[in-house]
DNA sequence: TGGCTATTTGGTTATAATACCAAATACCCT
DNA sequence: AGGGTATTTGGTATTATAACCAAATAGCCA
């Protein structure tokens, strides 16, 4: 693999793998519907702060989400809204393993 | 998050999971055109065969890719073409991000 | 059978990711 | 200023990933 597409796949990685957690999924799925602040997300993703901060900063150096600052508090919103497409192209593989493991009378 | 919620998103993120590295986008992106066996992908990704054959067992248990025997080869496919549309979403991001990191004059 | 080629599996080591707590920082309000 | 809330950062222990080599397994063919 030359030089060139490798630094293609490691980008597209570094964004995906930013993704790669059922928690910073939550919150893009959370942002999708309106923009929520730290504390909210917190509230609804019942873990300490400080985690639920380091997840929204993995997310923010990926591009994936950006933060405003108004009040006290920190909004942060989804920068990629082509994402959603997505969740339902990963379910429908999900539902097809599923359907694998059951039945599997192809 | 309730329980439901909450494996939704373990379900999400696991087969994120899967893709998120460098070399699994390279094979998918190599399936995406056609099926490749084991040994035309370590040649064209470069590493270990080993290395290949994990990698691909990663994107088989996500339901990623399937493989078929034939001859004394393994031929990988995907399963999952609908991935293609995202690669775009990721790099869209990606741009954005690098645009920022330029000019940054909006 | 014996020897190829193709692929997976086991072992090991190095690196990265994640969670929590505690502490630092920033901002608002009285 | 001082207290309270909101958020990030540092530290640490645990767990997960990833790479390579070596060895095991499977199939083909002469």
């Amino acid at each position: 693999m030359d030089a060139k597409t490798q630094g293609r796949f490691d980008a597209l990685a570094a964004v995906i793998k930013a993704m790669a957690h059922p928690t910073r999924l939550f919150v893009v799925d959370q942002l999708s519907r309106h923009e929520r602040c730290v504390c909210e997300l917190t509230d609804l993703i019942g873990a300490d702060v400080s985690t639920v901060s380091k997840h929204l900063a993995v997310l923010k150096a990926a591009g994936i989400v950006a933060s405003e600052k108004r009040g006290s508090r920190i909004y942060y919103n989804l920068k990629m809204p082509c994402v959603l497409n997505f969740f339902g192209c990963v379910e429908s593989v999900i539902e097809a393993v599923a359907r694998e493991s059951l039945g599997h009378v192809e």
